[in-house]
DNA sequence: CCGCATTTGGACAGCGCTATCCTGAATGGC
DNA sequence: GCCATTCAGGATAGCGCTGTCCAAATGCGG
């Protein structure tokens, strides 16, 4: 006698073979059926779902991927996770991208560029379905395996500026114009010499600086000496050094508007040993309201960024990307909301 | 004429067929060459890494996977990535596993076991050469898949009691142990009234507790009414929700052992608004020694967990178990290093 | 009732790689 | 110097699925 009907491969694993005989259709069918690729007969559907069922049939991912040249992976690039924000956006574009299918492959950068690349290389490698990635600018190399790869692609957290050319899809929110808003909220309460303290210096910090720049420069308050400008990473504690650092050589100085809030939190906290009244002596404001500000001696004032609504709307963008659907608007602007607290 | 030599494939992809007709040899000896696996002469080895150079050959995961039916995946399951301390593990472990050729496929349990088996069959599908996971307690289904997978598993954070069988391999610390020094700390600081406020009440934080009870016990100062345990997530705004609770209903209290720093600081915060002088009036203690401890006023007492070197470690063990070699020991236990400051 | 366009199922041929078996050559012991 | 034993390269046959083409069935206007 040879094999039995009931023949399962060596492997042990149930293929779309097993369900196209015990749904006496062909292979073929059930994959259309399951896939609902192409039109078949509800009938058919029916007696192919049922089988699929019966046998606990799972689509293997690497034989899908070697046929159809795409896998169910989505490559996700983000800078840090030491950064509260990209955890909170990491966190929500997972959710999103699982729910629809999609297995998320994290690659993080720390703000390298080379280091981007190639953990761009090695994801294309998987071929995945779709790419998230954090912020507009890239180097050339990782624009070109964007463009060359053909995949679809979704930019976070950056948008970009009214006059360029927007050349891909992307969901965020004008940095400068919440920087901005942070400095004129300032300005409304009375604060004249108000400076900027950046850390890590990356495009979006950059882009918060110029919003300050320019409120500064319609209130004709500029100084270039209220720039603090560090490329260190971002951290409670360079907070405190540079709160110390601007107290000590910029005594004039009534505000400050750190680019984040763990700097801001330090300086808070430095502010309380240092016996520093804020705000009545200085106002102090951070970025992105992460947890903790409110809780903060006297709560901080900052700017909520919607980072896990970026992080669901640019998956949920991808994914109808992926679908072949066109977008509307290729740029969403989630905006942003200044959260006054009794820092400033 | 039929095909020319230089015969590409249809996707334009470089194979390893082309490596083997530049290099003059069969595909399977590219193969093995380009894997080490078996020998293969030298010389031919040379030819094949130059002709695999030359054309910029790189494999195809989903062939291999598909093929040898093993990816170059790694399983990745944390609880909660709004914990800085799994952070830390994940980028870690991530960095180690990408050193080592593979990919992590990150999945957040969110401390929720129907969502770790669920994310774990989407992850088995992959077949991924290997699996780390958190902590050693996971339900009879989820043990039942990583048993069946026969995937080399390494559990991290955790360690089993000493008189339980050592089921599997991990690495991590006594949690207990810890609990007890810090506790052991406290009494040696001349408390007597010592609470512990736990909140998520996971099995590390369980194991804190009895660590904290033993000490206690040990010394003559315990009570159940100074076990405040809260089920609710870990936060800032927790700490300091529980540590009013216990200052206005256990006013006897001198020393406060919270279960993680976030809950801590939130606590240390708490009490610089009530003016309730720390550690005067009353002794605070976390556990993880997270950023910003060493920042607070007064800085906060803490455990440091070397959740990095977990990853880290974690992640080699692993990487030397999918290369088929055996573990001299099944468990590693890197310690913890209490970190006294001022809010003790 | 015929011819044409449209639909829907299936056969076939890979996708790119590796496991397995096989062969011929090199090695070593007596 | 002969036979048993390694050893290294290659041929073959898939891994499980989908793209592509083809053929049969269906619908519809004239």
């Amino acid at each position: 006698m040879p094999t039995p009907a009931k023949h399962h491969r060596a492997t042990g694993r149930v293929t779309l073979n097993d369900v196209a005989h015990a749904a006496g259709v062909s292979p073929i069918t059930v994959s259309r059926a399951l896939r609902g690729e192409r039109a078949v007969d509800p009938a058919l559907v029916e007696r192919v779902l049922e089988a699929s069922n019966k046998l606990g049939y799972v689509p293997d991912p690497a034989a899908r991927a070697l046929a159809s040249q795409r896998s169910n992976h989505v490559a996700v690039l983000i800078p840090k996770l030491s950064n509260n924000l990209f955890v909170d956006l990491l966190d929500a574009a997972q959710q999103t991208l699982r729910a629809g299918g999609f297995q998320a492959l994290v690659g993080v950068t720390h703000y390298d560029d080379g280091q981007e690349e190639q953990l761009l290389r090695e994801q294309l490698l998987h071929r995945p379905a779709g790419l998230l990635i954090t912020g507009l600018n890239h180097n050339a190399a990782t624009r070109a395996l964007i463009a060359r790869s053909q995949v679809p692609c979704v930019h976070l957290m950056d948008l970009p500026e009214a006059g360029q050319a927007e050349p891909t899809y992307c969901v965020g929110f004008r940095q400068n114009e919440a920087g901005a808003a942070l400095t004129r909220h300032l300005l409304a309460t009375g604060r004249r010499r108000i400076a900027f303290a950046g850390a890590q210096l990356d495009p979006r910090v950059m882009q918060r600086l110029y919003g300050w720049r320019s409120a500064l420069q319609e209130a004709g308050c500029y100084e270039p000496t209220l720039e603090w400008l560090n490329p260190a990473s971002s951290s409670l504690a360079l907070g405190g050094v540079m709160f110390e650092q601007i107290m000590g050589q910029s005594p004039a100085v009534d505000a400050i508007f750190f680019c984040n809030d763990d700097l801001a939190q330090g300086a808070l906290l430095a502010a309380l040993r240092l016996k520093i009244a804020v705000p009545s002596r200085i106002a102090i404001a951070g970025f992105n309201d992460l947890t903790g500000s409110d809780q903060m001696l006297p709560p901080l004032t900052s700017v909520r960024t919607p980072r896990a609504q970026i992080g669901e709307a640019g998956a949920n963008m991808l994914l109808a990307l992926m679908r072949g659907e066109t977008q509307a608007t290729a740029c969403v602007d989630l905006g942003f909301e200044l959260v006054q607290r009794g820092s400033t």
